[in-house]
DNA sequence: AATGGGACCTGCGCGC
DNA sequence: TGCGCGCAGGTCCCAT
């Protein structure tokens, strides 16, 4: 799915087209999709308020509507926003005023939209660690200290701190020429910095490219991101490193590939 | 606290 | 062409 960069890119393409809009219609294709309230609830508040308001926290991308109520949208590994509608594996479709759609698309069914007062009372929100963009270097490094885990995975561990996901990881850990089995507390403050700051410059990169179109993402359009052309481990498994033409190595970690250059990122313990 | 496995789903590409 | 397998951007839940 769509990580950081990918939905903060949907944030703001939905905010030129979407933003003050009403919604007229709400139909839906496949009620799994709707976490809460009960799906015709659902629909039937919807119907008839408009979106004041756009906001992201971590992957999660949150409309704000006129009545003071939030409609929250994860899109998991394969959910697509997009407009115009009519996509093939539509599980939910806005109609707006001016009758424009809006397709929430959404493969595998992962993805979850939720109705709610206060998104940021939902136990997801609660549990989730701080916007990178917030976070300050030393603040950062007292993180790392205190973590046991390798720090890949830890990377990802949204409790540690939200919006990074499987692509960003292995790339911020290349340019930062960190190996990915690390222990997080064994990096020297050097390699505290350089993580922290190649967290920054790759997530700002990839917002500004519109995000990574690996499989499914898209942006609102439907065109593609174009960060992918940027990568240089994730799905490389086998071809040169473009810094030292060693071959991309891929591990699991955790259950998810990992992709690093054994010779730019050495295991040095 | 951390790690490992499986679950949730559908579809694609690969080797045979 | 068909079949079985591994794999996929995320997160949750359970067991150890």
């Amino acid at each position: 799915m769509p990580e950081l960069p990918e939905v903060e890119t949907i944030k703001t393409d939905l905010q030129k087209i979407i933003l003050g809009k009403k919604i007229i219609q709400v139909n839906i294709y496949n009620p799994k999709v709707i976490r809460e309230p009960l799906p015709a609830i659902f629909k039937k508040s919807l119907e008839g308020l408009s979106i004041k308001r756009i906001l992201r926290r971590g992957k999660l991308l949150i409309l704000e509507l006129s009545n003071g109520k939030f409609l929250t949208m994860h899109l998991k590994m394969t959910g697509q926003l997009v407009t115009p509608g009519g996509g093939k594996s539509s599980r939910v479709a806005f109609v707006l005023d001016g009758g424009r759609i809006l397709d929430f698309n959404d493969q595998r069914l992962f993805g979850e939209l939720r109705l709610v007062s206060d998104w940021k009372k939902l136990e997801f929100v609660q549990r989730l660690g701080p916007e990178p963009f917030d976070l300050t270097s030393v603040d950062f490094k007292d993180m790392l200290l205190k973590r046991k885990t390798e720090i890949k995975p830890l990377l990802l561990d949204q409790s540690f701190i939200s919006g990074i996901g499987n692509i960003y990881a292995a790339e911020i850990l290349f340019r930062a020429k960190i190996n990915p089995q690390r222990l997080a507390r064994s990096l020297v403050k050097k390699e505290q910095l350089l993580l922290y700051q190649e967290i920054q410059k790759v997530l700002k990169s990839a917002i500004k490219y519109g995000g990574s179109s690996v499989d499914d993402y898209v942006r609102v359009s439907g065109k593609n991101g174009d960060y992918a052309r940027f990568h240089r481990v994730y799905g490389r498994e086998g071809k040169p490193c473009f810094v030292c033409a060693s071959p991309i190595k891929r591990i699991a970690q955790g259950g998810r590939g990992t992709y690093f250059c054994p010779r730019c990122q050495p295991r040095t313990f």
